[in-house]
DNA sequence: TGATATTGATGCGATTTCGCACTAATATAG
DNA sequence: CTATATTAGTGCGAAATCGCATCAATATCA
């Protein structure tokens, strides 16, 4: 591979870095005091993937050290957005389940963040955009299998 | 704009989240212990854009607060990778000059990524890549504009 | 079965990130 | 010119992130 080419694939990774960044900060901003683009992140993957997940799941599935989850979801414990419970299957380990409360709080800053998106749906329409995911899913698809192959 | 419009937005940022935790796992693993990705990102940008710059400036480039560049340069000084000037043109200011050992670092630090960015290039070649580019840089853009003028 | 190794979660300490407040220097207003 | 407001950097404390070590529970294996 030509050194040039090089250059432009660590571009890649700026690039997204980068609007990774402004989003976090536009997102947040939509956000409560206190709750963060983190803790959000935990209630969001709880109902898009699935409830009653592992800590070590979790863990794995942000690529982020266990501690680091142990800590978010005693957060989320504490303002009542989910509950532990002992793992049936296996006395070392426990299950996160989001709450009520947890849910309503996950939709309703969803829907907080929508006249954001809408505003850039109207700059980026899905025709330019759709492309860009399913360009992005393919990578993020093929680095996390690679990672976890390490 | 139709709801199911918005979680596609959302994703697009999603997917841009997982791929930045997942690159910025990658690039640590080949940075010396104890230098993280947000030091060797201060000298990446000194030597791409310019250097002496003052630390408020690169505040804004990171869009991450000032107390946070304090220390992040105050680490790279005890490295010995940069140095701090006073501003000869306000006396309140100071300029971030890039040492030789820190170019030479930096340099090192690129180097280091690349058998890691060959192996995304053997399989996401330059074709596959350049749009994806084109497309997050005019959204990086776009979204840079917006948050200067809020 | 019984000894050993592995695994899931957490306590602890170090570093990073960040908000708030303060100081010194500059810019602005009268 | 003087008084006031603004700005650049930093000290301090809180919260987040993370590595290391520990403990309890499970898995492995002789």
């Amino acid at each position: 591979m030509p050194d040039t080419h090089i250059a432009r694939y660590f571009q890649l990774f700026n690039e997204i870095a980068i609007i990774d960044q402004l989003a976090r900060a536009m997102f947040e901003a939509r956000l409560p005091e206190g709750i963060l683009v983190s803790h959000f992140a935990i209630l969001n993957h709880l109902v898009r993937v699935r409830d009653g997940q592992t800590p070590l799941a979790l863990a794995r599935a942000f690529q982020t050290p266990k501690t680091t989850i142990t800590h978010t979801v005693s957060v989320l414990v504490r303002h009542g957005f989910v509950e532990l419970r002992p793992n049936p299957k296996d006395g070392r380990s426990k299950c996160v389940f989001i709450s009520e409360e947890g849910r309503a709080f996950r939709d309703q800053a969803i829907a907080a963040l929508a006249p954001d998106l809408d505003e850039i749906a109207a700059i980026f329409p899905p025709k330019k955009i759709e492309p860009l995911i399913e360009g992005l899913e393919a990578l993020r698809v093929w680095m996390d299998v690679r990672r976890d192959s390490d």
